[in-house]
DNA sequence: ACCTCGTGAGAAAGCGGTTTCTCCGTTAGT
DNA sequence: ACTAACGGAGAAACCGCTTTCTCACGAGGT
């Protein structure tokens, strides 16, 4: 009588209920068609043993590993934490899971994780708004099934899953400008960001199309302590509303504002972007736009699913942020 | 000639080079002892092929996946978002992925995710503070290699990190005791919470030690909104100084108060915990006790190596908050 | 010249499942 | 009564890699 050691195998499922594996499997599936009595002693077997099928053996045989993975530039930033979060929730719903992995803002690795994650898993969600672009067009074949998460690219055949932030700062904008501004500061994020450049283009058209408005670009960051760091420079520029690239400039700006003596909204309007939790409960409570990055999660999912199912999805979603009037800023007219 | 059709197996490599799939699997794994022509001609053929072994057959000849799981109860919390993020860039230094999965805060449905979620990996870091004692004690033998994260039980012996909520909640209370405060607000959190208990503790603890003193306990929850809806009742509590079970709370409680003509801190101080990042830059900042989130995901991969490498990490270990006085609360005297 | 030992590399047996293919026994059809 | 069809279940191949075991060959010792 020999001691197993490990979990039990099928095979000795199969040995203590009298039957072959390719039975046990077939219980195991649902996919038994025989004798009631021979699956019931098989699915009592199992019990008794405490049997699991072995998940990697599985997924070796099916050539699937109900695991999907997921590569974006920083876990700690929590705009793709919303994208996991929705994602997982999503995912999981279809039982899978997902096998995250960050490129700690280096877009030149992320190729090559994301080539590493996807031998791991069925697919991969790839959320690179730095890399190049040509990176991601010879990566993406490589990837497939793939969704592109703010990475629009109608070069590469993957869906693909969008925040319009064009269309976010123009209504932004628009509604400053009508608002009575005509002096405006853009504190601007990474040079290389996709999301920043359509911004900055989003804003020169808006500029060129109200000539009446002048446009002086800061260049700032992504964190708290880049808007600190701009303050000077906006407190010099003789502006009435300043757009930070996403809220947390928002919040380092005010501060910084008000080291100088700044009042926020008398002074200076402030918007932000993104509508991080606390956007509304700041005092005053910031103007910004309301980034659906968690839906980005949910839609990616969706996609995915489609794909999964070799079926095509639709090829590139764009979300629009929506506005968010609070009282970071003022109405000069 | 027959066209190939998946990725490149070990099989064709080894045929191409005109040796043994055994002599191949040596080379790429550099256990390889012979002619260095033969290596060099399987690298040849590897790389002409454009061979990558397939991971999943590697985890199962080996039996290691190089992936750990991650159970939390909200993807959507922050803190669990920080353990999440400190654990991935840990463990990728390692070489290792994390496999997330979030029970919707079901605590019942805990065990079973990370049951299951253990099938696919090698350990499992669980973050369950809110899982019935009873299912801990039966779940963690079957999870092993298992490192506990915000769940203190000596019961158990999964080395276990945790955060010494009682202790940091004491250094606040003590702080707000020598500034002159007496009549005290507590708006506590969820009941099942094992941090929110020890919360309750210390401060019963610290109330016996100050007869002088009386405490007030809220019930309240771990959102903006439950801080809202508190505000009510600590306007009618007569109390100087409310603590609130976390930031969101306090956020939500300053917010309530402003509705009721309440100011912080003139009025009534407010102090919130955990020190999210936007504590700092609310108006007025707020006074908070700093908890180490993302530490917590960092020291527990520090022990999960060592368990994963087989030796004995240290048991217990207990990272302290720190008190962050800021503006939101007053010096009485 | 013969035997031993060391060395380089292949054959084959797992790892733990899934699935095709095959076989055997029973039932129905004529 | 004989055969065709069918249904139930097992044998064996396979998924792709690792690793032990084995073997052939050449060198060195007597």
């Amino acid at each position: 009588m020999t001691t197993r050691s490990g979990p039990a195998t099928i095979a000795e499922v199969a040995a203590h209920a009298g039957v072959s594996p390719a039975t046990v499997s077939r219980v195991m599936n649902g996919r038994f068609v025989g004798e009631p009595s021979v699956a019931e002693r098989v699915r009592a077997s199992a019990r008794a043993l405490d049997y699991h099928p072995n998940h990697l053996a599985r997924s070796l045989a099916l050539g699937r590993t109900g695991a999907v993975g997921l590569v974006v530039p920083d876990l700690a930033n929590p705009a793709f934490q919303e994208v996991l979060s929705g994602l997982a929730k999503s995912a999981a719903e279809d039982g899978y899971r997902i096998l995250v992995t960050d490129s700690a803002e280096h877009p030149e690795d992320e190729p090559e994780l994301a080539t590493e994650i996807r031998r791991r898993c069925d697919a991969v969600v790839l959320c690179a708004p730095r890399m190049r672009h040509d990176d991601l067009v010879t990566l993406a074949p490589t990837l497939d099934p793939l969704v592109l998460v703010n990475r629009p690219d109608v070069t590469v055949a993957a869906p693909s899953l969008s925040i319009d932030y064009g269309a976010g700062i123009a209504e932004l904008a628009r509604y400053m400008y009508e608002s009575g501004h005509r002096r405006f500061a853009f504190l601007a994020g990474p040079e290389m960001s996709v999301s920043n450049a359509l911004r900055l283009a989003s804003l020169d058209r808006f500029a060129s199309d109200h000539p009446d408005t002048t446009m002086v670009r800061i260049p700032s960051g992504v964190g708290i302590e880049n808007g600190l760091a701009a303050a000077d420079a906006v407190a010099r520029a003789d502006v009435t509303a300043a757009l930070a690239y996403n809220d947390l400039v928002a919040v380092g700006l005010i501060n910084g504002l008000a080291e100088h003596g700044i009042r926020v909204p008398e002074d200076i309007s402030v918007a932000g972007f993104d509508d991080i939790p606390y956007a509304r409960y700041m005092s005053p409570p910031l103007t910004t736009v309301a980034v659906p990055h968690t839906d980005l999660g949910v839609e990616a999912w969706d996609r995915m699913q489609t794909l999964l199912n070799s079926r095509r999805p639709a090829g590139q979603v764009v979300l629009t942020p929506r506005l968010e009037v609070r009282g970071s800023t003022d109405r000069l007219i």
